[in-house]
DNA sequence: CTGATGTTTCAATAAATTTTGAACTGAGGC
DNA sequence: GCCTCAGTTCAAAATTTATTGAAACATCAG
């Protein structure tokens, strides 16, 4: 959006100016774009992550800004969340003050991640809220059929919680 | 947002006025619609689908527009999702004008029928870009660990539409 | 056919989410 | 300690998505 003469690029920092994404990596930018879409993760997020996984070493964070073309802001945030849910790893070299990036090795490990992190909240919190549903229900007397839909819920909601840490153990185990 | 003097019911049509969710029913509410979210699906057709969820009997559109209060287009809209995924069923009364909605039988299989419709098409859409992709990296001589991802992710998205049809016949089967 | 009821459509509006960028923080190096 | 670099924060702006409501449409009774 402002760019600064690029070929001044002798004084000082050098001023990289990284390419603009190549026609396969925006292919896969896509894909993993219109994945991360249906569970609501950022556009920019789901970039990050795909540039990652197209490309040959880790990637530090200006070559991501750069590359992708957006703000350190997104850069930033988009790696706390990728961090955060354990789907990149950093490669600290030793001596080297940057970090860099790559993706973990299991993008199905990290999809569980992500899912555990949305789902789980959610289930842990309604747990209590869905009993007393269904208890009022039964003190009102309501429909069997009610009655049977509310018990069905709690019984999957139970469950899943059940099931839940055998999926991946929770981290720091 | 502008109660229409409520009291002058008498006259022709003596508009309902239903009331407002009760307690019980806004905690169910807001379970579905925090799982709603994950998926991307608007607040609106999550209540609905709560309302329906509770409800002893089916509801008429009216119902559903004065007890949510909500607007017409929102629960035209938010029915007209619910059917396509196949997560409610109307229940018209023979002689009667007026459709009546109720939930599917089977919560699970309609959550089937809406993760498919969200996933597959990505799929199916991504299969052609993907294997471009690994044939360009492939050609590109990239690094091994690269072609490994990409090779991977491409025996994902084959795996997965294979199995895709088993889960659920396609509608019209 | 006509009028009334019930529903859908869709442009305008409102609400929610994402992105940006400038100010800030912190960690070394010197 | 002070300065530079690397990265974070967060309020404002941009963008995307959902909701509204008036008008169009459809269906049926008479």
């Amino acid at each position: 959006m402002k760019p600064p003469s690029e070929k001044s690029a002798g004084r000082r920092k050098s001023r990289p100016s990284f390419e603009p994404l190549q026609p396969h990596e925006i292919e896969l930018a896509d894909f993993f774009v219109r994945m991360a879409g249906i569970l609501g993760v950022p556009r920019s997020v789901a970039e990050i992550y795909a540039l990652l996984y197209v490309s040959s070493g880790p990637l530090d964070f200006d070559h991501i800004q750069g590359r992708l073309g957006i703000s350190k802001g997104s850069v930033s945030q988009g790696l706390k969340f990728l961090r955060d849910h354990e789907m990149v790893l950093s490669v600290k070299e030793k001596g080297a003050r940057r970090e860099r990036w790559q993706p973990t090795p299991s993008l199905a490990a990290s999809l569980v991640t992500l899912l555990r992190s949305q789902v789980l909240p959610a289930l842990e919190q309604a747990q209590p809220g869905l009993q007393r549903v269904l208890a009022d229900a039964q003190e009102r007397g309501a429909q069997p059929e009610v009655i049977e839909r509310l018990s069905r819920l709690n019984r999957w909601n139970s469950r899943a919680l059940e099931l839940a840490p055998l999926l991946l153990p929770p981290p720091g185990a």
